[in-house]
DNA sequence: AAATTCAGCTTACAAGTGTTCGCTAATTTA
DNA sequence: TAAATTAGCGAACACTTGTAAGCTGAATTT
């Protein structure tokens, strides 16, 4: 293995302990260098041969993170243009992936009202670039205005975040039952829009 | 003053202490007993004469914002029975709330996804009776179904309380927007509650 | 083959933490 | 008035924290 190869892989470890650490009862600005370092099995100097701080670990994460959020919104246009409810199936997409990966939306949860604002502008900025792809989306299939979209896009977005928020912690059988009260909320946003552009 | 007194009033000055310690960049978890007692200008000791634990100032803290919100919701429906809109008059009250507690906001808004698990129960329990009232309101008011209205309070609730966490941080003119936002996504959930009803 | 680079380590330090213990001084009770 | 209670304090404890300094050994470059 090359001495890149090593860094690369051995920083690809840090990332993943601090993902391990952050579980219900830990922030990102909760998790300390030296536990993440002590997770990764590495001495808590080496630390600082990949990030320059404990901040700039958690930049990376919440941009991992945003990065998932969107490829799961291609795998959500993909299975719409597979038939289906537009709806139905992105919210049904959406729980899926929170329940396959708790860890990951749970930042972007997190450190949406966390205590830093570097954190919070970053996580801003992946919801925000969610709800213009969504306004997108809209405007096309519903032929509003672009104005009338975006309301509803945020508002949209806004609901099935608090959605997600409740499932994380839910299980199965209420996570199903968040997942059907949420979309009748989403139909109503969504009438109440194409109502106000008529 | 009497022994009693002098105690509930070291009591509160510790509870107004952290909540001056609760700005943009501590939550809950992150102040410690130490700071707490310095700010409220006892030795760190005296601390456990007046709780047992910091988890219980914070539960604590929940409460008292908790309350605060409550009597929001009164003041809220004595402006609305004074005349104009539900929707208007809410959401402007709730924003002059926010700016004149932020504080005691952030609080809610930062424990209802926060990492301790007794913090995020006490604040959703705070929710579920501003959304249960909310919905008692709608029922009477609009004549739905009470599975409807309570569908349509806890979206309402929802994004009232997102629109609040973006309103905490913005200037007064942003803050204008985003409540004038939020009040045509209200409008929103309401016309297609009210669609899907009849 | 020699020189350079550098990821990871050990050691060390100052600063902050929660909490225990025993004391004091003043209020309250008997 | 004497005894009991108790809010508040200072000292001390065993931790954990971030980070600086300097070393080692192996991969890389010359």
């Amino acid at each position: 293995m090359s001495r890149q190869e090593q860094k690369q892989k051995t920083r690809q470890n840090i990332i993943n302990a601090a993902f391990a650490l952050l579980d219900e009862n830990k922030s990102l600005s909760a998790i300390s260098l030296r536990e993440v370092a002590r997770e990764a099995g590495i001495a808590p100097t080496s630390f600082y041969r990949h990030f320059k701080d404990i901040d700039e670990l958690g930049l990376t994460l919440v941009d991992e993170a945003g990065l998932a959020l969107r490829q799961l919104m291609r795998q959500a246009r993909r299975r719409i243009a597979a038939g289906r409810g537009v709806i139905g199936t992105s919210v049904d997409t959406f729980m899926e992936f929170i329940s396959a990966n708790k860890n990951v939306f749970r930042v972007l949860l997190r450190e949406h009202t966390g205590t830093s604002a570097a954190y919070r502008l970053a996580v801003f900025r992946e919801i925000q670039h969610f709800i213009d792809e969504l306004t997108d989306y809209i405007v096309e299939r519903q032929g509003i205005s672009r104005q009338l979209a975006n309301l509803q896009a945020e508002a949209m977005v806004k609901l099935v975040f608090s959605a997600g928020a409740e499932a994380l912690e839910a299980d199965k059988s209420a996570r199903k039952e968040i997942g059907e009260r949420v979309k009748s909320q989403l139909r109503f946003v969504q009438m109440g829009a194409n109502a106000a552009a008529s």
